[in-house]
DNA sequence: TTTGAAAATGATAGCGCTATCATTTCCTCA
DNA sequence: TGAGGAAATGATAGCGCTATCATTTTCAAA
């Protein structure tokens, strides 16, 4: 492995050995002044260093972690980028991670159980050191594979029971019991919660629904998208649901679309309204939301918060197992 | 490395030499069911099959990597992957790699060059076979360290005349220009920039420059913010040129903080102005900007489509090591 | 039934680096 | 100056898998 895939007629990418040679001392030498440069006496450093620098060496990782039985890397497993809340817990983790030394190898789920399983093969295949992920493993089969692998697990976003290993995240279904408990008591009558399929959304479902019922209300009505554009969320609920008085999104992408298409319906007057004709909450408090007119409710997360909590538990099997980051209602003016 | 760094009283992760003594064959045969199934005769292949689920072995391309001279890995640097656009391209760029198989090895530089130097090399020890990555390399060094690896590098949102290797983007300076050149058709006269001082922000800066210098105004204003928030855009400019009639933001979040402190300031009506007050464009068409009110004009890009293209060109030399995808100026509301 | 070619499987020797034990060198103290 | 211990450096043997050549098995044709 020192000709690059792309030409095979470029001069060979220098090795340790070829430092050695230069430096004129043994390979390990060579490791050792990349590796543990306080166990060398100067005179010899500063001439490996100096060989180094001629050749451009660029240690190769490949070799030593299987030498060294260390990657120094991650597996990140998220259900896709785009969405902003877990690119902020990307951010976080990266920003505790990184500084260490540790590289991020990235994969996503698409919110699809068979490529969850496939992306989890894939990254351990890899030997990372630790998996963060979004979520808790969907199948029997992922959780059975991170259970063999013997490292590190941290499932975020949620907060099971009994994790493979460890978790950060917030009770999902006391987040839904929350907004429908608000809506409840602001007099809402017709509600709704828009968003997809997958369990952390289906727990502020069931809570949201628990709420209502309290309430003595009507059965919330769900509509289920798949991840799209929070205009397409807007026009889901509106074409689905288009009485409703109260909406819980599922994040605030979603509540910003919702809005919008409001605005558009004519059922958003042109300045926030002390009672909206249509409450919205979302989730994740985006800064979007705040910019926003009117400003967005929303259950506020920091996603970044998550993102650093986990790459801590990842890298210190010593910190608490199960980490409950909880959660805040925020009401804005959109209800 | 057969144990993980979490539990050293485990049983060892299986390796192929544990698959071949199950299945009474070869390491090398197990080998090739696992990556050349069609060699293998059904028989074999189905002993080995059996062997591989029963001890539940997955495949350590560490060590496939370093004996086959591959990793089907790409690095992947941007500078923080919080910003939308990028997170877009991240996930334009991953839903090509990775049903062929390749893993994204995610690095950020924070807009901050030796950083970024230091990413590449972190990236470049894990002996990627292509670098895709936002911007040019910003130093000598880190180009001479691309050189070298002698491996694809796709250079993304900008479009050098001569990239090390190969670029996916298009022309910043063009894109000032056609901005500078709007804002003084519509009769704008104290035009503000508001963004980053990395390379990309600053050619763009420079075509708005001269857009300005040719329409007779006055030089416009360039106010500086490090990576940052919408509301901390909005409140720079705000704070620096309270009196501009035009901005144009370094991206869409920070023309929506933008709109939205000039909302908090009563400059912005209660409906979208046919003649705003201040015109404000933006940069990447994020949805939000589509959303918002007013709906924000905005120098679309692709960003995910420079994700796919740019995986594209890495995978294969072939391909022009030179594309421009173009942009397009979308007027909305906000002028 | 024999022969030849193709398919299938195995043996060998690394890939580039490092854990660990061995040896050499250096330094301090008596 | 010599002895002992610590520091520095080197030798050895892999790490888990695979490229490549060697050998065996299978199959088809004469």
């Amino acid at each position: 492995m020192e000709n690059g895939p792309s030409d095979p007629l470029k001069p060979p990418v220098p090795t340790l050995m070829a430092v050695a040679r230069m430096a004129g001392v043994s390979p390990i030498t060579v490791s050792r002044v990349v590796r543990r440069p306080d166990i060398v006496s100067s005179g010899t450093r500063l001439r490996v260093e100096d060989a180094i620098r001629k050749l451009g060496y660029v240690p190769n990782m490949v070799a030593g972690s299987l030498a060294s039985a260390r990657t120094k890397s991650v597996g990140v497993l998220v259900p896709t980028i785009a969405n902003s809340i877990f690119a902020d817990t990307v951010q976080g983790l990266s920003d505790v991670l990184e500084p260490l030394g540790f590289s991020v190898i990235l994969a996503q789920s698409g919110y699809d159980d068979r490529r969850e399983d496939r992306m989890l093969a894939a990254l351990l295949s890899r030997r990372p050191e630790a998996i963060i992920m979004v979520g808790a493993p969907v199948t029997a089969e992922g959780t059975e594979m991170l259970r063999r692998a013997g490292i590190p697990v941290v499932e975020t976003w949620e907060l099971p029971e009994v994790p493979v290993d460890a978790a950060v995240g917030f009770d999902n279904h006391d987040a839904g019991r929350v907004v429908g408990r608000h809506f409840a008591k602001a007099g809402r009558r017709r509600l709704v919660f828009v968003g997809g399929n997958d369990r952390r959304a289906t727990q502020r479902w069931h809570g949201f629904v628990e709420a209502a019922r309290q309430a003595g209300l009507a059965e919330p009505r769900r509509v289920l998208i798949e991840w799209q554009s929070g205009a397409g969320a807007g026009a889901a609920v509106l074409a689905n649901a288009p009485d409703t008085d109260a909406v819980f999104a599922a994040n605030d992408a979603y509540a910003i679309g919702l809005l919008s298409a409001l605005r558009r319906a004519n059922r958003l007057g042109p300045e926030p309204a002390a009672v909206p004709q249509v409450a919205v909450v979302g989730l994740g408090d985006l800064e979007m939301g705040r910019l926003f007119s009117p400003t967005v409710s929303t259950i506020r997360i920091d996603g970044a918060a998550i993102g650093r909590a986990a790459a801590e538990l990842a890298l210190d099997p010593a910190k608490p197992r199960r980490v409950d980051l909880g959660f805040e209602l925020i009401l804005r003016e959109s209800g």
